[in-house]
RNA sequence: UGUCCCAUGGUGUAGUGGUAGCACAUCUGAUUUUGGUUCAGCCAGCCUAGGUUCGAGUCCUGGUGGGACAACCA
């Protein structure tokens, strides 16, 4: 107890809103000072980032105050659910660091949630309506005006009864049937005119199979499934607060005892350049406009993670955006900043070239290899270095010269000296181009007293270019993966096809590269001409060692405004 | 012509009724063998009108603006 005071005090200035519930509850010794959350999802598709936020509220509260959280699948829809869905949700949240309490099934409770629903029938508050859905939804009325109730509204119970039994043996034809809550057709809550708690489905259910017929809808399966498994804070986006009062209203119905499960609604993430839509994220699946799920462009939790992104820099993401009721955009800037922040201590650092163009030291011996030490990361002395080829013949990115440059041009011109990283500096002497103007070749002349460690090496120099040695290198296929979208807000137009959002194809480059084995990063350029330092990521899943250059987390595109301003 | 939720710099978030902080973004400067990092700094905010109060971002009321709700989805 004294730890978890010690812990509110810490934190008292940056507690949210839910744990300043959850801290009211236990000081007011609500449900015996127990508490218990859930993570719902339903097995109908990939986990995303916006789960990852829920995931680290529900997760989190339990672990904060020692609770315990437990993953239950909502999977009262065997339409779209598949047991695909249910390992790649698992192998998410384990990846994001959380240990789940058990893993429950809300199609575990199927028999307890019907003897319920009899219950509410010999009640008399549940029904059996024989219309289609067009005649339910038009005497359900409108936010404004009030419904009309179904003729079959008062029924005898028996018949109800027995009509429900028949819902479930497979003589009712979907759409045929439904049982309906019987509360108030003039509700001003839409929610409460008389809802559909159970429908005819005939798919195979992932976990049951044919056992049922019929099967509870999310309101009715929801709250009950809580309070089954005790749990004491429901959390959920805020979409679910008009359905807050049927969620009390079944618990009412259903309860024996003083506990009773609450829930508290916190807003949904958005972010710009971004979809989070599970059903187009599932459209770009099936039509292949990604390579799948973990397409790295995918803003799926698979995806972000084969990017090059770390667990922690997700949940540095989501610790800056907060949990509050305001429904707002983050702008994507953040969760790259964090994802910088974090790869920056961590990432090795490699050197690449991706469009390389040729760079001939005259004054450089023939034949003659230097062996030269690269620092693996500035920021971490413990990872240690590694050494490179230096020859004559060099390839440094193309557009790290320039015949022509601007005063705040800092890297190579005739006449202005450079360094090559780890290595001289060098001054450029000149260059030959083809009938094209096109440059074949770039002459400089390096300073032998210059070598990184020599004294004259502190000489001061306003560039640092890096460099492949021409004959000592590793080609790798690379590929820049942008954003998926390129507008700001894709989910602004809704009536606009969202694919015609959709950034072109990745570029595909060849290029001389020398790596280590995981993420590095690396001095690159992007499809838009502006130069960026980024982090590479070597992709699991391909054998061939290809790149994935990770755009999005790439730094400040200061030399594209340079020449703006310049021009 | 309904019910519910929300409103603090460009963005996101803190603020027991008592000097409105923080982060991102932008911009400026310093350092730097990554135009990265780091450091310093600039710019910029309580939707509105009343009320309660010695004192309101905070409490109350009315506006205004935004969002949710009319699936046999979750």
């Amino acid at each position: 107890m004294s730890e978890i005071n010690n812990i509110t005090e810490e934190n008292k200035k940056s507690l949210n809103f839910i744990e300043v519930i959850v801290e009211k509850d236990l000081a007011e010794g609500k449900n015996d000072r127990r508490i218990q959350t859930r993570f719902p999802p339903e097995p109908n598709g990939y986990l995303h980032i916006g789960h990852a936020k829920a995931i680290c509220i529900d997760f989190g509260i339990a672990q904060k105050y020692g609770g315990i959280c437990n993953l239950r699948f909502d999977d009262t829809n065997p339409v779209k659910e598949d047991v695909e869905y249910v390992d790649s949700i698992m192998e998410d949240i384990k990846w994001l660091g959380y240990e789940w309490g058990n893993v429950y099934y809300a199609s575990d409770y199927f028999p307890r949630l019907w003897d319920f629903a009899v219950e509410l029938i010999k009640k008399g508050k549940a029904y059996i309506d024989e219309q289609s859905a067009e005649e339910i939804a038009r005497q359900k009325g409108t936010p404004t005006q009030a419904g009309t109730e179904s003729p079959f509204r008062n029924r005898p119970v028996e018949e109800s009864l027995s009509l429900f039994q028949k819902m479930n043996t497979g003589e009712i034809e979907e759409g045929k049937m439904v049982l309906r809550a019987k509360i108030d057709m003039a509700s001003s809550n839409m929610h409460f005119r008389d809802p559909i708690i159970y429908r005819v489905i005939n798919h195979p259910h992932h976990r049951t199979g044919t056992t049922w017929k019929a099967y509870p809808m999310y309101d009715f399966a929801h709250g009950e499934s809580d309070y089954f498994e005790g749990v004491t804070h429901s959390i959920c986006t805020l979409e679910f607060v008009v359905h807050r009062p049927l969620y009390d209203w079944f618990i009412e119905e259903l309860r024996t005892d003083g506990y009773r499960p609450n829930q508290y609604e916190f807003n949904r993430l958005n972010l710009t350049y971004t979809v989070m839509s599970k059903r187009k994220l599932l459209q770009l699946v099936k039509e292949n406009l990604v390579t799948g799920w973990d397409d790295p462009r995918m803003p799926t939790i698979c995806g972000y993670r084969r990017r090059g992104y770390t667990p922690e820099s997700i949940h540095k993401f989501i610790d800056k955006i907060g949990y509050t009721k305001y429904d707002g955009v983050i702008d994507v800037s953040l969760l790259e900043y964090a994802v910088r922040e974090d790869l920056n201590a961590k990432a090795p650092r490699i050197s690449a070239v991706l469009d390389p163009v040729k760079l001939i030291i005259t004054n450089y011996p023939e034949g003659k290899v230097e062996m030269m030490e690269a620092i693996n990361n500035p920021e971490d002395e413990s990872m240690g270095s590694h050494e490179i080829e230096f020859t004559k013949e060099l390839y440094i990115e193309r557009e790290d010269f320039m015949e022509d440059a601007p005063k705040k041009f800092f890297r190579m011109t005739p006449g202005q000296e450079v360094r090559l990283k780890n290595a001289y500096i060098v001054k450029c002497t000149g260059c030959k181009k083809d009938e094209n103007g096109i440059i074949q070749e770039i002459y400089a002349e390096y300073d032998p007293m210059t070598r990184s460690g020599m004294p004259e090496s502190n000489r001061k120099v306003k560039g640092t270019l890096h460099w492949v040695s021409a004959e000592y290198n590793i080609q790798a296929e690379v590929r820049l993966y942008d954003r998926l979208f390129n507008v700001e807000n894709p989910n602004e137009d809704k009536d606009k096809d969202f694919r015609e959002l959709l950034n072109p194809d990745s570029l595909k480059v060849l290029t001389n590269c020398r790596m280590e084995k995981f993420v590095v990063t690396a001095k690159a350029y992007d499809n838009f001409q502006f130069q960026r330092l980024g982090y590479f990521n070597v992709d699991p899943d391909s054998k061939s060692g290809k790149l994935i250059f990770n755009r999005t987390v790439s730094l400040k595109d200061s030399w594209s405004k340079i020449v703006k301003n310049e021009n």
